[in-house]
DNA sequence: AGGATAGCCTGCGGGC
DNA sequence: TGCCCGCAGGCTATCC
């Protein structure tokens, strides 16, 4: 299941494989996965067919692939969705194959990119523009959890009044948390996920804030954490499997303390915490590692 | 208006 | 072995 890491790691893995290169054909084998800014069906231009790619951006888990006469095609994986660069075409029997782009600065050596996704949580959304973009999308969303400075969005971590947990997995707050590291993030802090947000303190929302970005980068650099299904666009897996600490260890004991794991939900997500070292009242911002 | 809830989807693993 | 059911969860629409 890609989060932020492994949408980043998607997107620096497809660079050489499109940025420079022109799209020489787009087709939608399923086109309910795709949204356009003007509710029309997408034409081949609107993703980007003919289209030379300047670069590619990454807020939160959407990627925006960005042509250089400004058009831009945005793809979110959801859970299960992939994006795979080919030397050959697809077999007609691959399942889930939902989008196809040939592209080659050499028409006798085209390479191909695959949308894949089956469980369908993800897709793709064409802009006329950049400003289109982030006007109908990307202003939507809170800082980049990787990019911006934990102080840019830690006060948000403390707005409304919901579990903190909830907090973290909305991205209008801060984009690019799932539910794994917002787990991992709150047990290295030592928060438990039901705390409260308006009983969070500054110093406990700043150390928060900079246990999600270390997580996340230390994720990044690992190649992404591999889950299920995720793959780079060269279908290489994560290299290493970061250490968990509470996410999917359901039942199991502290790693940290040996007591048993305490599971429930919180913000409509399975939730897992250490009851010792994530205390109810107790909030220790001073356990910032790293 | 902010927060809670339902629904979308398929694959997989556990239980029987 | 094979079937059934529960679960996984990012994001949107809708409700309260």
């Amino acid at each position: 299941m890609p989060e932020l890491p492994e949408v980043e790691n998607v997107r620096r893995s497809l660079i050489p494989h499109l940025v420079g290169h022109t799209i020489r054909s787009a087709s939608l084998l399923r086109p309910d996965i795709c949204t356009t800014d003007s509710g029309h069906p997408p034409s081949p231009a609107s993703l980007l067919c003919d289209a030379t790619i300047d670069r590619i951006e990454r807020k939160g888990k959407q990627l925006a692939v960005i042509a250089t006469d400004g058009r831009v095609l945005s793809i979110h994986l959801g859970m299960t969705g992939q994006v795979l660069a080919r030397a050959t075409p697809p077999d007609p029997s691959e399942k889930h194959v939902h989008a196809l782009w040939t592209t080659s600065t050499n028409p006798s050596n085209p390479s191909f990119i695959l949308f894949k996704d089956p469980r369908r949580f993800g897709g793709l959304w064409t802009f006329p523009s950049i400003a289109s973009l982030h006007a109908l999308r990307w202003s939507l969303l809170g800082p980049d959890a990787l990019d911006a400075p934990p102080d840019a969005w830690s006060a948000a971590l403390r707005r409304g009044h919901r579990p903190i947990k909830a907090a973290l997995l909305d991205q209008t707050s801060v984009a690019g948390v799932g539910n794994i590291y917002a787990d991992e993030a709150l047990f290295r802090t030592g928060i438990r996920p039901t705390t409260s947000t308006h009983r969070l303190t500054i110093a406990a929302a700043t150390a928060l804030a900079a246990n999600v970005q270390a997580l996340l980068a230390q994720a990044v650099e690992a190649g992404g954490s591999t889950l299920r299904d995720y793959r780079n666009a060269d279908g290489v897996a994560g290299t290493q499997q970061l250490e968990r600490h509470v996410y999917g260890r359901s039942s199991r004991t502290c790693l940290r303390c040996g007591s048993p794991l305490q599971t429930a939900q919180v913000g409509q997500r399975t939730t897992v915490w250490c009851p010792k070292c994530q205390p109810a009242r107790t909030i220790r911002s001073d356990s910032v590692k790293h």
